[in-house]
DNA sequence: TGTACATCAGTGAACGCGCGTTCACTGATGTAC
DNA sequence: TGTACATCAGTGAACGCGCGTTCACTGATGTAC
């Protein structure tokens, strides 16, 4: 074990940051606590990353990748036939996807979405724009309510994460949660329903 | 000027502590930079607070007053005689209120909506639910659509905000955000609408 | 193939800082007789 | 009305802590000849 020429020190340290940010937040990732968590002196991260910010920058980015695995992962459950209810159902994964992961990983989906820029979101924002479209092809949704979709699907589930998550609705039980993001999914829906 | 019996110290350090939540966040909260501020000993504090959590819900409360003042405000700019069209500017002035003064206070907004119970909320939860019935009673909405309507509007005007505020569509100029709001509360009128 | 040497990736120690909170205290206030 | 005394609301000093970052350095690696 040589104590030099670690191997991977950047990708050791963020992965260890990463679990830091998923526990305690943005505030827990501490320089001095990734060191002595990899085992190596406080001042080695400074060769792979410029200050602490720049760290957190690529914690934000893992937190996405993330964010965009766990939409995925529910996507691929479907298992639908016909392609007017697979269309919605998809849509409905893709906003349930995007609530559990923001729920389960409080902390750190913080992290990615106030780090992240628009650009970084690109591919959850395609994921739900092909979404909205295939609704569209399949008659699922209504033309004339296709401008904008995007946005009100986004800040809807987006809303409802963080007043579940850690804003006033926090103290709410997970049963009541699933049920409230249920109907609130219905509605999306039927606000969109051609 | 006696350095004792401040007279209000209490007032005195819950004011500075907002002005500090407002432009540097709930971390800026500190309690050294207070007794600083308020030109007393770092530990006089400890008279009137427990501790920092303690003086941070007191911020937090002073918030959510704010946020309900914002959305008043707002409401008493409605010249309208119509009662349907009455009730419809009320619920829309509400959603601006609520995210205009999320955007102008984002820091000490996440203070408030960290740590506030359902219960702190209640008065802005009563203006929203007012408001929906108001429009229910003028027709302007469906009786079908208003159960649920509540949660289905916070989490439009909360999501956008957060969004726009400290999420990734920060970038976005004020223009185009404000021309975004009213796309997407139209899109909530719409489906609340009879 | 062997070796000199540039470069890379760490170390060790320190700087300067500010924090929340506690302890033992003292000056000011108000109240009972 | 005057005064003893309990209580309240501050002070001053210190504890113990951890942080991000920089400086000058050294051990390990790889490459050109």
């Amino acid at each position: 074990v040589s104590p030099y020429h670690h191997g991977d020190l950047r990708g050791e340290l963020i992965r260890a940051a990463v679990e830091l940010g998923r526990t305690k937040g943005a505030e827990g990732i501490v320089m001095r606590e990734l060191a002595r968590q990899v085992g190596v002196s406080p001042n080695a991260a400074y060769r792979h990353f410029s200050d602490r910010d720049d760290l957190l920058r690529e914690v934000g980015s893992a937190s996405l990748a993330e964010l965009s695995a766990a939409m995925h992962a529910r996507m691929a459950t479907i298992q639908e036939a016909d392609p007017k209810e697979f269309s919605r159902r998809c849509l409905r994964e893709i906003g349930k996807g995007y609530v559990g992961y923001a729920l389960a990983e409080q902390r750190l989906f913080a992290v990615g979405m106030e780090r992240a820029s628009l650009h970084e979101l690109n591919e959850p924002i395609r994921d739900l724009t092909a979404a909205l479209d295939a609704c569209l092809e399949t008659g699922f949704i209504d033309a004339t309510k296709r401008p904008g979709a995007e946005l009100a699907c986004w800040a809807a589930v987006h809303g409802f994460a963080l007043l579940y998550g850690t804003g006033p609705l926090r103290m709410m039980t997970a049963e009541q949660r699933d049920i409230d993001l249920d109907l609130l999914l219905d509605r999306v829906e039927n606000s969109l329903r051609s």
